[in-house]
DNA sequence: ACTAATTGCATCACCTGTGTTGCAGGTTTC
DNA sequence: GAAACCTGCAACACAGGTGATGCAATTAGT
C-alpha cells in the first residue's frame, strides 16, 4: 500500500529505490541492499527506513509493478473496444510495462499478498478479454482458454527477451497476436471472400 | 568435462550433488552449499572438493543438463525422420529432460563455457529441424524461423510451468506442436483437402 | 520562519556463507 | 590384501550482508 501521506522528498526516495531495485535485481537477483542504494543515489539506511527487510522491498516492488500493469490493461479498454483492437492495444501497453518492470513482474507472488490479489485480477481480465475474442470467432470455440492465456503470456515474455533490435511495442504486439491466432503454419493465400 | 577416471563412489557423489543442486536451487536459487549438501546426503566439504566454488558447480550443472538435452534431441532422429514426427518426438523428449533439469537449463550460459557451446549446438539443430519443416510446407514459407524457434521454446517452457495436472509428455508435445503450427484461431472444419 | 520530517554518515553487533586444512576411518581398485 | 582414493567431521579465518542507532544537516509543509 502507498502509506499515509509521505512527504514529497520521501516519496521521491521510495520511487528511486523501487526503480533502482528493478534495475539492479534484474541483472543480479542476489544483489545487496548496498548496490540498490547506490543505484538509487541513496544511503543504505534510507532503504531500511522504508523497507524493513528484503522481503518488504520486493513485495512493494511486485505490488507497484502489478498496479502499473493493471493500468496498462485498463488503458486498452478491454470491455468496450472490439476484442481484436483491445488485444492489440493491451498487448502493446503490457509490453511497455513489462519491459520496464521485468524483474518485479516475474517475482513469485507471496500468498495472500496484495500483489497476488492483483495478479489474479490481471488473469481474470485477460481471461475475460479472451472469452470475448472467442465469442467473436477470433478464437476457436473448442480452444482451451486457459492454455491460450498461458500461450499469450509466454509469447509476451519471449518477445521481451530477444528485443535487442529494439522493435517498437506495436510491431511486437502485432506479431504476438498474429502468432497466437494463426501459429506458424502455412497461410491460405490472402484471396478469400 | 567429466574429469579423468573418477573412482566409482566419487562419481556417485558428483551425480548426487548435481541432482541435489538442481532440486534445491530450483526452489531457491540463493540456497547455500550446506542445503545442497544436505539434500545430496553429503558433507559440504565434499562439494568443495569437487567444485571449487558455486560458479564451478553451476557450470557443471549447466553442462551436464545441456548434454542430456542434446541426447534427447538426437533420440528424436531430427535429420532422418519426417519433420512432423521428429518434432513431436523431440518435443516429448525435451519436455522430459527439461522438467527434470529446469533450473540447470535456465541457467544463463557463461560466455565461452562448454555449456554455451552446447546451447548453440542445440539452437542449430532446432533451427535445422524447423527449416526442414518449412521445406515440407509445415511452416509458412514467409515465416521468420528465428521467431518460430523462440515461440517453440516459449511454448515448451510454458508447458512445464503449469503441469500440476501431470499430463504426459506426448500429450503436452502434441498441444505444443499444434499451437505452434495453427495457433488458437478458428479451424476450418475438418473436411477439405 | 518555525516545526517536523527526512536523510547521510559513521559505527556497531551479529549472523551466515565460504573456502581451507588435518586427520581418522571407510571404500575401490588392482 | 595393500595402496590409493574418497569421505565425514571438526575447526578455523575471513568476507560480506544485515539491521539498528545516534546525531548533525538538510528539506518540505504551513
Amino acid at each position: 500500500m502507498s502509506d499515509k501521506t509521505l512527504r514529497a522528498d520521501a516519496e521521491r526516495s521510495v520511487r528511486a529505490i523501487l526503480e533502482a531495485a528493478e534495475h539492479v535485481l534484474a541483472v543480479d537477483p542476489g544483489a545487496s541492499m548496498e548496490q540498490i542504494a547506490a543505484e538509487a543515489g541513496v544511503a543504505r539506511t534510507t532503504i531500511h527506513r522504508r523497507f524493513a527487510n528484503r522481503q518488504a522491498l520486493t513485495d512493494a516492488l511486485a505490488t507497484s509493478a502489478a498496479r502499473q500493469l493493471i493500468k496498462a490493461i485498463d488503458d486498452g479498454r478491454p470491455d468496450t473496444a472490439p476484442p481484436l483492437v483491445a488485444m492489440h492495444r493491451i498487448t502493446a501497453n503490457v509490453l511497455e510495462v513489462k519491459s520496464a518492470w521485468a524483474f518485479a513482474l516475474a517475482l513469485p507472488a507471496e500468498p495472500d499478498s496484495e500483489a497476488s490479489l492483483l495478479q489474479r485480477d490481471i488473469n481474470d481480465r485477460c481471461a475475460l478479454t479472451l472469452r470475448r475474442a472467442q465469442n467473436d470467432g477470433l478464437i476457436d470455440e473448442k480452444a482451451d482458454l486457459d492454455w491460450v492465456r498461458r500461450v499469450y503470456y509466454a509469447l509476451i515474455g519471449e518477445s521481451l527477451h530477444g528485443n535487442a533490435e529494439g522493435a517498437d511495442s506495436d510491431t511486437l504486439a502485432a506479431r504476438i497476436i498474429d502468432t497466437l491466432l494463426h501459429g506458424a503454419g502455412p497461410r491460405p493465400s490472402r484471396s478469400a471472400p
